[in-house]
DNA sequence: TGTACATCAGTGAACGCGCGTTCACTGATGTAC
DNA sequence: TGTACATCAGTGAACGCGCGTTCACTGATGTAC
């Protein structure tokens, strides 16, 4: 049954996918390899035909998360009036969707205290996300010396994180809403 | 070798406290039950003697974790200057040694990600033990009304709750105190 | 106060289960001539 | 272009292991008389 190259590396690419989206919606640990390479329509035992090991496809899935957290937060910030970037990008990731939706959703809010938890490698992804973020973030800031830019974006990339990862935590809904709701009108005077 | 009451109701804090700390460190799923009992002196098979899951548990050493964090929060606020109350509190919270020691650190910032995957009994621990430190910050902002004093100490909590989660993914040092140092100074101007 | 018995904290072996990983196998794909 | 062979993506059974949980047992503690 081998499929050609070309089919191949889809495969690849829709297991990481998959990763990305499993993990997010039920965390790393609790995530079985059998239960991943079923939800990309595979049995278990290709899978390492494309990793070394479980490690491994952590740390990709956790890239191809912060690729996909960038580009939508680029998307909301782009074509957008000058200095109302920052909102936009807040208003996206401050959202109820953003937060009731866990499965594509951002993995520094998802699964941030289980990557402060992985390995080197996995934590250098998250990194190299982050920091892209941090950029995308900074360039709102018009007019402002760049590294001033950059750590106002640290700050407030913390508080976005933060909160959204509170409200997915805090059992009362109302409590939930004004954490996302509050941060996101302090960003806004900001 | 029945214990005496006094005794038993020892051993049943010591677990919760070795819990507190052993899942601050590991993660509450990385920390198994035998381990833990091991860690807290004990052997596994005494576990269910005082509780009834590991869930339980986890419910118990959530509440207690959030309490031993108020209580510092508490005491790094008090008896100070007026006004610098929160930046006490914030020196304490982002500080290196917060972010270096998991095991007794806030489980909000260490364990944030799983504890929004956690039963509905650990996240109300969690939502309590978040209440009384919002309160606590909130406290802090003299001559405020206390509906805007609580919303400006949601947002503080949530950038620094953000913040020490990504102080501790990140794989550059310098990256790591930045993010603590710039949210710290952030919080100054508050 | 002393005696007989029930209780139950803690031990250590055992349970089923799902995990990450390995492996023999299949058969279409890719390659060498 | 056609043929023979190597490759290797994917299957499904099997592996050892550690997990949460159960249980028979021990013996000091607590209680009833």
């Amino acid at each position: 049954m081998k499929k050609s190259k070309l089919e191949a590396a889809e495969t690849r690419r829709r297991i990481v996918r998959t990763a990305a989206a499993e993990f997010g919606r039920n965390g790393i640990n609790e995530t079985g390899l059998s239960d991943l390479m079923a939800a990309a329509g595979l049995t278990h035992g290709g899978f390492y035909r494309h990793f070394g090991s479980k490690d491994q496809l952590v740390a990709e899935a956790c890239a191809a998360g912060m690729e996909s957290v960038v580009e939508t937060t680029e998307a909301a910030a782009s074509h957008r009036p000058a200095n109302s970037g920052l909102q936009a990008i807040a208003e996206r990731y401050l959202s109820t969707d953003h937060r009731d939706n866990q499965s594509d959703g951002c993995p520094l809010a998802g699964l941030g205290s289980e990557l402060a938890r992985s390995d080197d490698s996995t934590r250098a992804a998250a990194t190299a996300g982050f920091l892209k973020l941090v950029d995308v973030v900074a360039r709102q800031y018009r007019r402002t010396k760049p590294d001033v830019a950059k750590a106002r974006a640290l700050v407030a990339l913390s508080a976005m994180i933060g909160a959204v990862t509170m409200s997915r935590i805090v059992t009362d809904p109302k409590l939930s809403a004004a954490i996302l709701q509050q941060t996101k009108k302090h960003l806004a005077n900001t």
